[in-house]
DNA sequence: TCAACGATCGTCT
DNA sequence: GACGATCGTTGAT
């Protein structure tokens, strides 16, 4: 029997997911570490999101199928790991800040991409069909904190980041 | 074609 | 607390 999360844990709204993802087991390749911080981006209604301004060519993949990789490139230097939320048509992604692994607790999107060698050719990947990239029902979480997001110069007020001491 | 900008981070003051 | 590195994406010419 499979661990993998089901494709109705994504297809959700964007801010639910992201809270839900706290505490859950991310496999990536030979690693394996315990998501502790996300922040949800959201199109339409949400400045901030990449695909606020409908989709283009980078953010189309927040407007497909819930349950996918996200990736992209920032400030030239690092890369951010997204998983995709909500149906088909309304944009959603969920930022993967932090994450706890046996020898190391990452803190922050680029660091966190730096040591699993994530770039842009694992974009686009579905996390529910994929035996090597995907996401495990991990710990409980018994409590959580909700912060504004980070790193932003939009939507600043929107408290779209949680994250659990781990 | 081109110029401005950015969901970051390490280093310097 | 402030700043520079560095380059793909975007929207304007």
């Amino acid at each position: 029997m499979s661990k993998k999360l089901p494709y109705e844990f994504y297809n959700r709204h964007v801010v639910e997911v992201a809270k839900d993802l706290l505490g859950k087991k991310l496999v990536f390749g030979n690693i394996a570490g315990i998501i502790t911080e996300t922040e949800a981006y959201r199109g339409f209604d949400d400045e901030a999101s990449h695909a606020f301004k409908g989709s283009t060519s980078r953010s189309k993949i927040m407007f497909g199928r819930a349950g996918y990789t996200y990736i992209y490139m920032t400030y030239g230097m690092y890369y951010c790991l997204n998983v995709t939320a909500e149906d088909v048509g309304k944009a959603g992604a969920v930022l993967i800040r932090g994450l706890k692994l046996p020898e190391i607790h990452l803190n922050g999107p680029g660091k966190l991409c730096k040591y699993l060698q994530i770039t842009k050719l694992q974009n686009g990947i579905d996390l529910i069909n994929n035996n090597k990239i995907h996401i495990e029902k991990g710990v409980k979480v018994e409590q959580y904190t909700t912060t504004p997001r980070i790193g932003i110069k939009k939507a600043v007020n929107k408290p779209w980041r949680f994250y659990y001491p781990a």
